[in-house]
DNA sequence: ATACACTATTGAGTATCGGTCAGTAACCGG
DNA sequence: CCGGTTACTGACCGATACTCAATAGTGTAT
């Protein structure tokens, strides 16, 4: 088999298992049974275990950025965003092991793993910016801080909402959308 | 030495260690070790790995909550939570591997760990319900949910500053503090 | 067609670490 | 002085991350 199409095999084979129990269960031996292969092949292919989980949460973190996509037809950035943040809850829905573990779980130790963290939400705030103009906000290292802020406000009230689900889908939608206005305006008004 | 005070001695060992590097590269070796013990005796106060984990973990979140508790002396709710979170800036500045480690990173695996989480949120979220009616703000699950949120915030926003260090102390305290506010009363909005 | 080179792949090995257990030594009351 | 309770240990086990020399399979040049 070809190298890329292993490499691919290997990750979506793994991404599959995250997505049913947590990561560190998840043993490299488990990964190559369910691949047919030798254990050893995953270190040809993958430095060390922990690089594995990088290219996991890599490939994790490409796939919820493409679903959430914003729609700039919409014409409307609140618009834009309500939608975007929907798609986000429903992405978290479906892979929410795969996403606590890789996306947020790891962000602790690992460098490397904390790096693609960071680059996720920099780009998650990076469409946030793009807006911010046409919405009389200053991009200012406050407001930056701020709507880092806010993607974990997105995060947590989305995996918190799961456990307890005693509001709507749509409730859950309007805060977290409302939220970014009023938590990055407070804060271009602190920079003043 | 009697077992609780050996026990003592194992947990602030264990939270020393792991203020200096992430939980998971602290062995129960270096643990014993550094106790002068055998790995043995770790497994005699403390059922498995995971069970002193969530012992540190535990241990960690008292003290967090002990030097954030509110000085009701001061009257007004925005100041009480002003000395509050800045509190909590200076504790997790201080304890920042450990922080990260052991209340947010291993959130996502163990549940008993994850309870831990849990209990410590919720012992936050408790502290501002008790000032919500004053500000005229009726606590719903939807303003539940946005407390929990903003909590998520205060921490990422708190560690993403460390990181950074862009803007002042002060303001991050006012960043922090007047968005609890903006995102509870635009939840109790949603509400209605 | 055959030999050769290249590489994907492996099986057998090593080290470390979490966890167990039978046993020891030290401190206790009688 | 003796017996029991218990803090404590050393030696073992199984799992797992990781290594490496060796192989099998495939494409190419002559």
């Amino acid at each position: 088999m070809s190298p890329e199409a292993r490499r691919e095999q290997l990750i979506e084979l793994g991404l599959t298992m995250v997505r049913e129990c947590p990561i560190e269960d998840v043993s490299i031996d488990a990964i190559a049974d369910a691949a047919g292969v030798s254990r050893a092949l995953l270190f040809h292919y993958f430095e060390s275990k922990q690089d594995f989980h990088v290219a996991l949460a890599q490939a994790q973190a490409d796939r919820m950025l493409a679903c959430t996509a914003p729609d700039a037809s919409l014409g409307d950035p609140i618009e834009v965003l309500k939608k975007s943040m929907g798609a986000f809850i429903d992405y978290v829905s479906e892979n929410r092991i795969a996403y606590m573990a890789l996306i947020r779980g790891a962000a602790s130790s690992d460098p490397a793993m904390r790096a693609v963290f960071d680059s996720t939400r920099a780009a998650m705030a990076e469409r946030i910016y793009t807006h911010a103009p046409a919405l009389g906000v200053e991009v200012t290292p406050i407001v930056r801080l701020a709507v880092h802020g806010w993607i974990a406000f997105v995060e947590e009230t989305t995996i918190n909402w799961f456990t307890t689900h005693d509001i709507t889908r749509d409730d859950l939608v309007t805060l977290v959308t409302t939220a970014l206005p009023a938590i990055a305006t407070g804060a271009a008004l602190t920079d003043t």
